[in-house]
RNA sequence: GCUCCCGUGGUGAAAUGGAUAUCACAACAGUCUUCGGAACUGUUGUUCCAGGUUCGAGUCCUGGCGGGAGCACCA
């Protein structure tokens, strides 16, 4: 419809006489206007050109619409100047009635495009740290790549979900460290490895219920590195880790499944999905390769005291070291080789990292970098940051102040709170999973409400409110809407999709069908947070719909054809709810 | 000091330079509870400050103020 009213309005420019160039210059926009009482689509073309072609923009709006001829039977019925020259296009109820029908005949292409059709985009998200459990931050980084993700795709583009393991360095050291001199079960501390290894069995091991013991471990090495005796031992584990000693590598193994058994159950449960793992000890000493061919083409500088820099003023952007004046790597050093060996692998013309803004700088000096080696150019990398979770009235976490908030505790509070609502409802056996999904819907809703950018103050008092504003209000409305047509196949009323249904009835009608455009919108802005408050808005149409309209109503001829509607909006906020991550608990 | 992000009712948020700034929570007043009340209707109340560009600014520009992050051999 929006390229349908692009032609309208470019041939009402033509027609008035209008030199081609003149249009060509100008771009204007198709809207949907913020009241439906102004009409389904408008624009501002006859404000645009009016200022170009200095005329009053009214009377250019009026003399276009003069151009524009209405066909009878057709999809727009009226066309209005309005305001200070916005000309407003109102749809027909045939128009509508196709649109449902669209809708009902193909629901699971609903809300999909092909304008990223043969577009590689590799993306990567989430990428826990190993030794420590995912906490609210995690949370929204997850969130928000499983959405774009599915955006993207929603829209044709090839998408590879990718993760980064940063499985080695002085970390992980501290990790296995803490499990060596802490995990005993008979609570003796051993620091001898090779007694470790004969004796694995006298060492606790882990189920994914034991969500906090990582930390614990983590933080028990950290704690005795504050003792230089210690942190030295600490130190030669990375060593010997990277002489790839046998014990050291057990212990390593051994630590990590147990990191990966966590994550595994968090991620899965958050519905993130990945591709490839890159493993960093697999490329972390490539990077130097790359270095070196830096040096030779003159690309890189090396500084009298061994350190190689780069300057990236032309990129307009502060110089940076790429690798220590020991000769051994930096981040940027291994992001370097993984960049250009994730382009290689995959054939991505396009690669994304989800990570949080304080990595702006260090990112952007990596897409300039790895152009200045000719492994892509900068246009080929986006950087989509999100704003920081806070807990309201705490500040920003902190496992030193204790007040960091899990992201298990939360789906678990969520899953209790309600399972609490639902056992005064109803008994099914069900009743967990259902739990489980509107807790998730709960949590990924209140993640990507807030625009993406902007930080949130976690409220656990808001988040547990399933009223208003809120996952469960979407999956509630879409609940609803089967709970009709449940009842309507069990009366025997099945959707009527040729019957046009008198669209003044409700607003329902001219909104369900715009789903596709938003995801469109959405995708190419990084803006999950567009398709929530489509579909927040959608759902309290429904709902509206929902208190003042009968659906079914005996002896009712149009009964019909309100089912059709009902049973479209439930497909439009399935496929909505489906590209944020969320899920629809059905008929509970 | 420099760079980036953010600033919208009491609270949390929305708004590709457009029309009367839109929702939700809270408060107050109601509906109905015959298709599921996790609902619906109504009332009160908002663009950090000062300039500028524009027919039109929450949005763009300049300068402040407030909050957060980053700034070469850390991860």
């Amino acid at each position: 419809m929006n390229d349908t009213i692009k032609a309208i309005i470019h041939s009402a420019l033509v027609a008035e006489g209008i030199p081609a160039e003149v249009i060509s210059a100008g771009t204007f926009v198709i809207e949907h206007p913020a009241d439906l009482s102004k009409g389904d689509y408008s624009t501002n073309a006859a404000l645009v050109y009016a200022k170009v072609l200095k005329r009053n923009p009214v009377e250019l709006a009026n003399a276009l619409v003069s151009h524009i001829k209405l066909e009878t039977d057709a999809d727009i019925t009226r066309v209005e100047v309005a305001g200070p020259g916005f000309i407003n296009f109102f749809l027909s109820s045939l128009f509508f009635g196709k649109q449902v029908k669209v809708i009902l005949e193909n629901p699971e292409r609903f809300g999909h495009s092909s304008t990223m059709k043969g577009q590689v985009w590799a993306v990567e998200y989430a990428s826990p740290n190993p030794n420590k459990a995912m906490h609210l931050g995690h949370l929204r980084n997850t969130i928000t790549g499983v959405a774009l993700c599915n955006l993207l795709e929603a829209n044709g583009a090839t998408v590879i979900r990718e993760m980064v393991d940063n499985n080695r360095g002085i970390s992980i050291a501290k990790l296995m460290w803490g499990y060596l001199v802490s995990a005993k079960k008979d609570g003796n501390r051993v620091e001898d490895l090779a007694y470790w290894q004969s004796h694995k069995d006298e060492w606790h091991t882990i189920t994914a219920s034991d969500r906090r013991v990582l930390d614990v471990w983590y933080v028990t090495g950290s704690e005795e590195c504050k003792d230089p005796a210690q942190e030295a031992k600490v130190r030669e584990l990375v060593v010997k880790w990277e002489a790839k000693d046998p014990v050291v590598w057990d212990l390593w193994k051994t630590v990590l499944d147990f990191a990966y058994l966590l994550q595994k159950a968090t991620l899965t449960r958050l519905g993130a999905t990945f591709d490839y793992v890159w493993h960093e000890h697999e490329h972390y000493e490539e990077g130097k390769r790359y270095v070196d061919a830096g040096v030779k083409t003159g690309v890189f500088r090396v500084l009298e005291d061994g350190a190689i820099l780069t300057t990236l003023e032309s990129f307009g952007l502060s110089d940076t070291i790429v690798q220590k004046n020991d000769g051994t790597s930096l981040y940027i050093t291994q992001d370097i080789a993984l960049t250009d060996l994730k382009k290689k692998k995959h054939n991505a013309d396009h690669q994304v990292w989800v990570i949080g803004p304080e990595q702006s700088l260090a990112l952007q000096q990596l897409f300039a970098v790895c152009e200045q080696l000719g492994i892509g150019m900068r246009e080929e990398f986006s950087h989509v940051s999100y704003g920081y979770v806070t807990i309201k009235g705490q500040g920003k976490m902190s496992s030193r102040e204790g007040n960091v908030l899990y992201a298990d505790d939360l789906l678990d509070e969520l899953r209790i709170k309600t399972e609490g609502i639902m056992a005064e409802r109803l008994s099914g056996q069900d009743k967990s999973v259902i739990a489980e999904k509107i807790a998730l819907g709960a949590a990924i809703y209140e993640m990507l409400k807030a625009g993406r950018t902007k930080d949130i103050a976690f409220d656990m008092e808001s988040a547990l409110s399933f009223e208003g504003d809120s996952g469960p209000y979407l999956q509630y409305a879409h609940t609803r809407a089967l709970s009709i047509m449940r009842k309507a196949k069990e009366q025997g009323i099945g959707p009527d999709v040729d019957g046009a249904l008198p669209h003044e009835e409700s607003e329902l009608i001219r909104k369900i069908y715009r789903l596709p455009e938003v995801i469109e919108e959405a995708a190419k802005l990084y803006a999950p947070q567009q398709v929530v408050t489509f579909l927040t808005d959608l759902a309290a149409t429904f709902n509206n719909y929902y208190a003042h309209t009968q659906v079914i109503a005996d002896n009712d001829a149009t009964s019909g054809r309100r089912v059709a509607l009902v049973a479209a909006f439930a497909e439009v906020m399935e496929s909505g709810l489906k590209v944020l991550g969320i899920k629809t608990p059905g008929v509970m």
